[in-house]
DNA sequence: AGGTTATTTAAGCAATTGCTTAAATAGTTA
DNA sequence: TAACTATTTAAGCAATTGCTTAAATAACCT
């Protein structure tokens, strides 16, 4: 597909090799890519890391911290949810969200740059 | 912002100490939702996962091994070097990409999920 | 049942993404 | 200098994202 490099000397068993392992992790890829583009949009993220902290939030709480439309943060609260990230407690007409176990191997780490930026910022 | 919910119960304090949280970190959330966004696709994920393997890797190398265009993998290579994710490295006419130090601490951790799912595998 | 509250869903739209193809740079070699 | 190679850049376009507003659900209360 390289359509104009040709170089005499490409490492074809190189490329072969690397080839090789992306397909043996090509599920890993899948999910992760998945996963981490539920994360990386700033208003998501910081919705995962409130209930990280709080434990469960409804969309009314998340909607006045956040500064944001009630329909706004509900159409991230549910991508996240069809991700399989979070998960939902029904509380008469409200509903709680909290994080869900499913992916929180790769979730939670982030939080941990949080943390350690503000002890960081708390010293200095 | 919330239009709608007029909770007679909402926890003024609770949205209170979340908003100083969310203010008290607010560059760690522009800076990881800056930097997941460059990892969270599937194409630039892969080349951060091969250039951990590798070491360095020119465009040509990774066209031949993700199987894409050569311009396509180099605007990706451009957003990941923009991003402050990667340096070059120059040889003659061709580049070599690496991984740079300065976001590492949280690209590095999740090539750890994608070696824990091959252990797995091996094992099964 | 009828009104109120919490939430979701849908339609519309501007902005962004990621590819394609073609052209521009830049270094190498004869 | 001219031809060649490696790479980037640019223009164009379809697909996706994330908001807005308005309407639809669903549970509660009287």
């Amino acid at each position: 597909m390289s359509t104009t490099c040709i170089r005499p000397y490409a490492d074809n068993i190189l490329i072969g090799e690397c080839k090789k392992k992306l397909q043996k992790a090509i599920s890993s890829f899948d999910k992760l890519s998945q996963v981490l583009s539920l994360a990386a949009n700033d208003v998501r993220l910081k919705i995962l890391y409130l209930l990280d902290e709080e434990g469960e939030l409804c969309v009314c709480d998340l909607a006045d911290i956040l500064e944001m439309t009630i329909p706004a943060v509900s159409q991230h609260l549910r991508k996240l949810k069809d991700g399989n990230v979070l998960q939902t407690r029904r509380a008469g007409q409200t509903i709680f969200y909290s994080l869900k176990a499913e992916h929180l191997e790769i979730i939670k780490p982030l939080f941990e740059h949080i943390a350690i930026a503000n002890r960081k910022k708390q010293k200095a």
